[in-house]
DNA sequence: TTGAAAGCGGTACCAA
DNA sequence: TTGGTACCGCTTTCAA
């Protein structure tokens, strides 16, 4: 039975065979498996997907066929079958910043091994995202995670024409595609600036990286001005910084900073290892921090605590974002409604010898 | 034509539609295209693949047919019929490591928008890098990255008869599972104590991470002894560490280190930060950076230029080795026989005031 | 508990 | 240059 069926197994092998490596076996299917164990490809179809509801005689027979065969299941098949695939889909401003690292670390251990993971790269143009989001959505990936919450109109309509659940980790947005799960970036950088303030500092300088495109970056700035504003201290131009990423970026910053009259008293570096570079910066110049100047940083790390004097650090719980976004993600795709759209992970002011 | 076909177009929306966001529209496909544009299946199909053998005019309906209907192409399909996909997987000890993500990026920006990549974690553990490959297997990669190059058995076996290209990129290995590029690790080690023996170091330290499951580690120590055996200078056990990684773990190796006797001149401490961690460690200490002790490190980066004293590093062509891996892979899958199965990028040392 | 048949949405091949 | 038809390998549905 099926034999006739399967008789017309003679494969094409197109360009392959020249392609193929050391054995160009196009691997069992299904139907292999089923001839095996005598059993119909849908009983062995089953024995994966529900094997309770099989024999479990059967289920040794196919088991026993599968190892023979050493068939493994085509999901490329199985999903347009089913029409539901397992795979999520991540975009990161960046694969190098081991920033998003800790993030996509989270969503992948909290997916588990049945789902995989695509990740693609915007380099932190908002026409890569749409590009990744695009190509994702043709390979119907059943869930998107977007680090970055400014998006193009496409890309927002893509998302949710496509259906599928998405959550945004970058920043706390009020009205996100779908879901968000972050912490507050206005927030964190008043509340350090407010710290700051609180430790006797006036004179507060503030360096983020570029503000275009970066909702993060932007969002920090308006929280430091926010924080400078209720505390009735002026806002001067010339220390409100946008620098270039990395440790140079940071040093040259406080360098730029230092030439600044009245001297500044303080110095807030948001993003990237910018406050690092500041503080390695003041150590080479003989710069007593925080003496002759304090300095701030964020997203805490080993090395902020590691150099001397330890760094003043705001922590973000990015790992747990990266979690609670995949939890997000599989509680929709198993079907129930949102507990929450808005998730806020919040933050922590990591005081250190710094400031 | 065609339209009694697709009078069966109430399309089942199973549990979907309670999961199923704002908009739960299942999206077009290529017949719907076809209708509006007014001509067959197969010339949509062949607008998007080979637009040059396409009437321009048709061409034009095509696309507008495509904008009217917000038409994504739908791979999953794609790929099954012609049995072929456009993804690669990639499999990395850690995600969190941003030295992974060096190569990483490289794959990336070399396959371009054509190719979608998945990524894997193996949290080190060569049964994660086995399960790992087998379900990219079943998602039908067209070709396979692999940091790690040890593996188990099955591993390489499911590789090698699947008959998909890949390419190991941790260690320049002599018999990889079939590409391999990347460096010595052996020989970088080697030259690096080479390189502090010349500077008139003669009890030279080595400090790696844990040798078990990573070749990396165990070819670096290895490089390292037969160095000093080639100086003729004594393996003293107590001064070849296996540290746990991070800043701290370096700290914690030199300090441990400091307290053997007679004591010791250099240290080479190769992976992670280990030998960041070591020098911020000594500035603490007050130990001076070369004189009392000269310290050497690895994986050359930003961060290890910009601390006091700079550190003396090796540098390996981390981005390179993604850039070329991916090369080879789509030599492969454009089904080219490969040019050569291992290549080695070499690296370098960088001298600085460390050593 | 098991099986038969009808697709899923495209692509390959060949004929027109 | 275009279209018809037979699949790709699996899941769904429904009947046995």
């Amino acid at each position: 039975m099926g034999k006739i069926d399967n008789s017309r197994r003679a494969r094409k092998k197109p360009t392959a065979a020249k392609a193929a490596g050391p054995a160009a076996a196009r691997g069992a299917r299904m139907t292999d498996v089923a001839r095996l164990a005598e059993v119909s490809i849908m009983t062995v179809s089953r024995a994966l997907r529900h094997p309770a509801v099989v024999d479990p005689e059967t289920l040794k027979r196919i088991h026993g066929a599968i190892n023979a065969t050493g068939y493994l299941p085509n999901r490329i098949a199985g999903s347009l079958a089913s029409q539901r695939s397992n795979i999520v889909g991540l975009v990161v401003p960046s694969l190098r910043n081991s920033l998003f690292a800790e993030t996509v670390k989270g969503v992948a251990d909290t997916l588990g091994a049945d789902f995989d993971l695509m990740i693609a790269d915007s380099g932190y143009v908002l026409d890569g995202e749409e590009t990744a989001v695009a190509a994702f959505l043709s390979q119907r990936v059943c869930g998107i995670v977007l680090h970055n919450t400014k998006h193009t109109p496409r890309t927002r309509g893509l998302i949710q024409s496509a259906g599928i659940p998405c959550v945004e980790t970058g920043n706390l947005v009020r009205r996100p595609i779908d879901m968000v799960a972050s912490f507050s970036n206005r927030k964190a950088a008043f509340e350090m600036t407010a710290f700051l303030v609180g430790k006797g500092y006036r004179r507060i300088a503030f360096v983020s990286l570029p503000l275009r495109d970066n909702d993060r970056a932007r969002e920090r700035q308006s929280g430091y001005l926010q924080a400078l504003k209720q505390f009735g201290l002026p806002v001067d131009r010339r220390i409100v910084l946008e620098s270039t990423p990395g440790l140079r970026g940071g040093a040259h910053a406080l360098i730029e900073l230092m030439k600044v009259r009245p001297k500044i008293e303080a110095v807030f570096l948001t993003g990237d290892v910018l406050a690092t570079g500041a503080l390695l910066e003041a150590n080479r110049n003989g710069w007593l921090v925080p003496d002759t100047i304090a300095i701030a940083g964020s997203d805490d790390n080993e090395l902020q605590e590691c150099v001397s004097p330890a760094l003043t650090s705001l922590r973000f719980p990015r790992y747990d974002i990266g979690c609670t976004a995949a939890s997000m993600l599989l509680n929709r795709i198993s079907g129930n409604l949102p507990a929450a759209h808005i998730v806020d992970l919040g933050f922590q002011i990591i005081p250190r010898q710094s400031t």
